[in-house]
DNA sequence: CTATGTTCACAACTGTTGGTTGTGGCTGGA
DNA sequence: TCCAGCCACAACCAACAGTTGTGAACATAG
């Protein structure tokens, strides 16, 4: 189907005939005629009657009428994704399952006129660039890993505290816990493929491991949390971590326990990065919905990096 | 925008590369880099990088790519809209802010799953050779008007006897009346303009006229009820009549007064039409929705043309 | 470092398509 | 009955989208 096709239809349709929604398309009427023809052939059923006196629509038409209108709509939209200027809030987060991916809902929720889209970069550093090139306007990472700190260019702030929790199988010694030590995870294999060296996340659970002395293999290939997920719940002898927000896909994570970890709790720091010179207005309402409702976590008791400043 | 393209892009981005995708589409990868190229020019922005391992999206690829998957979708729904056998059920209503609407609303929100299309015909002999030709599968009406009895193979049940009430703008005589019976009404303007003689609504119309001594002025050119509601606003000496589920909207029609009409409520009668054959399964449901939320209207002290069936 | 396989892009060619102009048929109103 | 307005068909032409053939860039294995 041809979206000039769908445009030319519905022209068609709001004048009520060909000749009009010709000289509106700045084409001839045999065009116009051509297109609509092309179009009922394409979906085998007739679109208009044609009278002496124009065109009007059958009940097929009619029909097809509204679909037709929110085909230009959606069509409006994703053109208006990519043009420069004006364009939709586009926000980076780290995963779609994630804690920041449920502070974007939340925003979403609260203003939903708001255009958004969301993508998923790589590391810090490729958002870093990402922002300061003006390809997104704000990032949900955690910062300021060692040896990179912030540009001056660009400000954050930290809006969320995710405590991360043990998730283990059925079968796992520790799956009947209500509640863990760090003290307690030494010598268990936490199993957590896909850590790439050199990422800001990867830094926080080589802090985490050297600080408290785990265990944490990041061996074999990432087919993927569903993968993951369900190796964890089949294996007794492994475990690994998840962030307390982090929305699973249950039906294929039968009998797993997500187990709360404490003296100390470690939460990872979320951040929200943007550009200081961003004039994005749905910038500013995002820093203030944030602000807004952020949660005022109690840091005693947790624990960060040292690189992360204290909030 | 060429759809070709868009599909092209979604495969693209799914496989990761050019060649794979072409196989899926069944074309050359030259076609696939060509649409692609296309694309990009067409929006201005490069949506892959190109890579010897294959392509991967930018940002701005990232930022389109579930723009380009709602798209696909949304052309798929609309070519089901007029695809012959399992189509969205079709619905005729009278008016698409009358009660009819309504009532398609309320289904719509109980059951979301279902897709609906809805048009408005002419009249009821319009909607019966609709619903006998399969071109719809169920009709709102008021049945059955002298004359024209329902065929054979058509059913129906009523649904909703609304109640009309007075429509006036704020200086009109009964405008601050909480009610007015139908004798009150006798000797003032009622305007309705776009009524045609022949339609069921006519008839409905006639009746009242002819039982009560109404005056109903149905002459001048139908401009659309906001033109309507603009001049009896302003027009001291006009009023119309509307159903009470009839939704307005309100800010052109600033200072209006709905006035409920007594002695008796004149209703009409909305009833469900559908083709006793008719196999489409959400047909049912909608009979089911409609029986399950039918208010149990008092009969007593309402008015409906003799040619109603009484509840 | 080279050989090889894989990927995408460019060039040349071709059939199809979508546009235009010209024309004719149909229909409702003067 | 004629005219005006509207749409469809035919012929023509330019642009486009597809194909084949080929080359450049890069990753990987030897």
């Amino acid at each position: 189907m041809d979206l000039d096709a769908v445009r030319t239809f519905v022209a068609a349709a709001d004048a009520g005939q060909f000749q009009e929604a010709a000289v509106e398309l700045a084409v001839t009427q045999q065009a116009v005629s051509k297109r609509i023809a092309a179009l009922e052939r394409n979906l085998g059923v007739r679109l208009f009657t044609r009278t002496a006196r124009g065109a009007e629509l059958t009940i097929d038409g009619q029909a097809f009428l509204p679909h037709a209108r929110e085909l230009l709509r959606v069509a409006e939209r994703a053109v208006a994704s990519v043009r420069t200027g004006h364009r939709p809030l586009r926000v980076d987060i780290i995963a779609s399952r994630g804690a920041a991916s449920g502070l974007m809902r939340g925003f979403h929720r609260a203003h939903p006129e708001i255009e958004l889209d969301v993508v998923m970069l790589f590391d810090i550093e490729t958002a870093v660039a990402a922002i300061r090139s003006g390809a997104i306007d704000a990032s949900f990472r955690a910062v300021a890993a060692p040896g990179r700190p912030l540009p001056e260019d660009i400000e954050s702030v930290r809006v969320l505290d995710e405590p991360l929790q043990l998730l283990t199988g059925p079968a796992h010694a520790l799956a009947g816990a209500r509640a863990v030590t760090v003290a307690q995870l030494a010598g268990h294999r936490i199993w957590m493929p896909g850590i790439v060296p050199g990422t800001e996340w990867a830094a926080y659970y080589d802090d985490l491991v050297a600080e408290f002395g785990l265990t944490i293999e990041a061996t074999g290939p990432n087919f993927g949390s569903d993968a993951l997920l369900d190796t964890v719940a089949d294996t007794p002898a492994l475990a690994t971590f998840m962030g307390e927000h982090t929305r699973l896909v249950w039906p294929a994570a039968h009998g797993l326990r997500r187990i709360p970890v404490t003296d100390p709790t470690p939460v990872y720091p979320h951040s929200l990065l943007w550009h200081r010179d961003n004039p994005h207005p749905a910038l500013a309402t995002l820093r203030a919905h944030l602000a807004a409702t952020a949660t005022g976590h109690d840091a005693a008791g947790t624990w960060t990096p040292g690189w992360v400043r204290p909030r």
